[in-house]
DNA sequence: ACGGTCGTGGCAAGCGATTGCCAAAAGTTG
DNA sequence: CAACTTTTGGCAATCGCTTGCCACGACCGT
């Protein structure tokens, strides 16, 4: 609160009878200084308590140690493992961490990277809403490093749309459904966007009909319309564009009475929290959302350190995977019986009885190991 | 990337016809400036696409415009709501925001609060784990706001576990249960000694015996342990030191074919997102997360501004509640029919028959209003 | 008409580091 | 031992902005 003036590198000069730029150098150059010389400064700033100050290192260096994160909806618990991520390693790496809020506005992402601008390194742009043209522009000036978006030459980290739509696409064709629907995200998400082409893409391949409806606001409360919207378009499985999306569409279908998986198979896209708890437990693509954010800022500092051309991968791309779990089955079958999936039901877990009036009651065929939860989520 | 020299007061200056000071006060301390001059300065500036170096001015004045925020654990779900209400205010105040992680340890956030003690202007500790005498002493020369954490005269906001506590008494009061066990929290957490008195003196005034076992690290993994050792105790009432823990021990129970709430019922802390989505949904005391978060932030700032004795509140106390789902009911009593509760059973969600071979088949009886999904949570 | 307030704007000294340049000291070499 | 190279440490300028102090002119009252 009061200030009794902290020490400097000046104090330290003067108590160790050197000049402050051997203080200086001892701490940023220290083999531009004498080992002897050295440890005694040292000692000094130690006994003195003396700490650097980062401000005036990087007014003068233009180093600051620190990078900032915008993520467009701190809200969505997509974004944690991003979030938490990239904290991690920015903490290890002895780099402070900003976390910034876009409100999914590309305009307050472009202002939010104006007003930290003098403050930081680089920046984590996680699923950027901001124009080809205008990240392209800001890269110029600034060092970006992208999650989940791809702009022709900036560095970024994308968990693997393609064969994650595939293996949906796999997954659902091998249970016999012909018809597919993708409950989009915004318009101006690339990631909406990619998802759905790599899904159309996959579908049209399999011979499968695939129809896209929305976009819907990506959170729980988009799915009511989205579900809606699905049952209207006779589809057998909805692929919603993220989990949250897809949670909101499986309380709306089960308002409605509508039997998941027995009557349609619901699909998301992330495995956030909270996946391997809803009923039934949703059947996700898994992204290593926390080795995104790694990766992202770990190729900022690169970026940093190493001016000249390095041959480091600017572009990585992270593989997915698909977790299986209650909310996908067989397309529904006109035979009452045999026809749906339950997961194996052991003992005081359950999570079967789904359907009701206009699902047939199952039988215990199916795949009995699938039910069980997903991998800890502390 | 490469730097094209920022434009700055002196080039705003001279473009102007003014001196750099009067520049500085046009942004600084407008009214000692006169208006017209000032118009001109700030069209001159914005035509220069200046913007004011905010290190500089930390470096000269002091006022960094930034506050960090420190949590034991980025990963939990709980911390999430205090960081988006913390974020959103300070983003609103124009304060940048630094996110810190201290993995729980309490010689960690000293570290942490060490190094970012030039770069900012404050500091909010979540649920702090250093001891009382080490945040005094920091306080002395530091900005500080508690969340979730008491030390004698710090500002700090807290959700109210005492009521909250007995809200929770009384409801497994009210369904007969005689015999609570709490399932602690990490013993350094002052919140989690907090909420284990609270709960411990309104059991007393009940009359009903209370225990407590733990600690338990305050994640899913944790709820193995804490099921086992709770069932070994013969409670009837399981309260979690937090719904992770609380989600883990149902886990645990449903493995063991332990009837939820027909056998034993359990309560959490926080409704975190999921609470409401595992099965059977969580009874869970909900506190404003969020609005801890922005107080927080709002205490921090106002205490920056006006130096001088302040009446504003120091301490602030934000109302909890219980909410009501499926994991809690009545006692179980010995006869096997009209015990146990399942909710209402709606067409297409299931989520009853949770118990098997130890829990009898329960009724329609119980409070059909209960099972229906809490509010919305994005 | 003269001294006194005010309102404005300029000068210059920092804030706490970094760093280019230089000189003294030390070590090398023929 | 002279000439030369390498270490090592000091000086002082600089980063971009704030702010105490001063000066100047306009306006005021008497």
């Amino acid at each position: 609160m009061n200030t009794p003036r902290r020490t400097t590198i000046y104090d330290v000069a003067t108590e160790a009878g050197v000049a402050a730029s051997t203080v200086s150098r001892t701490f940023g150059n220290p083999r531009r200084v004498n080992a002897t010389t050295r440890e005694h400064v040292l000692r000094v700033a130690e006994r003195l308590g003396y700490r650097p100050n980062p401000l005036a290192t990087a007014l003068q260096s233009g180093h600051k140690a620190t990078i900032a994160m915008l993520v467009p909806d701190i809200t969505n618990p997509h974004f944690f493992g991003t979030i938490r991520g990239a904290e991690r390693r920015a903490s290890e790496a002895g780099v402070t961490f900003i976390l910034g809020n876009t409100e999914e506005s590309a305009a307050n992402e472009r202002n939010q990277i104006e007003r930290l601008d003098h403050s930081v390194d680089g920046f984590v742009l996680a699923a950027s809403r901001m124009s080809d043209e205008t990240t392209v522009g800001i890269a110029q000036s600034h060092n970006l490093a992208l999650v989940n978006r791809e702009v022709d030459g900036l560095p970024g980290v994308v968990v693997d749309t393609g064969p994650g739509s595939w293996q949906i696409v796999e997954h659902l064709a091998s249970l016999g459904h012909r018809s597919i629907v993708y409950l989009s995200g915004p318009h101006q998400s690339w990631l909406a966007n990619e998802r759905w082409k790599a899904l159309r893409a996959a579908a049209e391949r399999r011979g499968l009909s695939v129809g896209r409806l929305g976009p819907f606001p990506p959170r729980v409360s988009g799915g009511g319309a989205a579900a809606d919207a699905a049952l209207v378009s006779g589809a057998t499985a909805l692929v919603a564009h993220n989990d949250l999306l897809a949670i909101g569409v499986l309380r709306r279908l089960s308002e409605r009475g509508v039997a998941v998986p027995g009557r349609v198979s619901v699909v998301g896209y992330d495995d956030i929290f909270g996946a391997d708890l809803c009923v039934p437990a949703l059947t996700t693509l898994a992204g290593p959302e926390d080795e995104a954010g790694r990766v992202a800022v770990e190729l900022l500092l690169r970026k940093g350190s190493l001016s000249t051309a390095h041959p480091a991968p600017q572009r990585v791309v992270l593989p997915t995977h698909l977790v299986i779990r209650d909310s996908t089955g067989p397309r529904r079958a006109e035979t009452p019986a045999g026809s749906g999936r339950a997961p194996a039901r052991r003992p005081g877990r359950g999570s079967g009885d789904t359907g009701t009036a206009r699902a047939p009651a199952r039988s215990r065929l199916g795949h009995p190991g699938r039910g069980s939860p997903s991998a800890e989520r502390p």
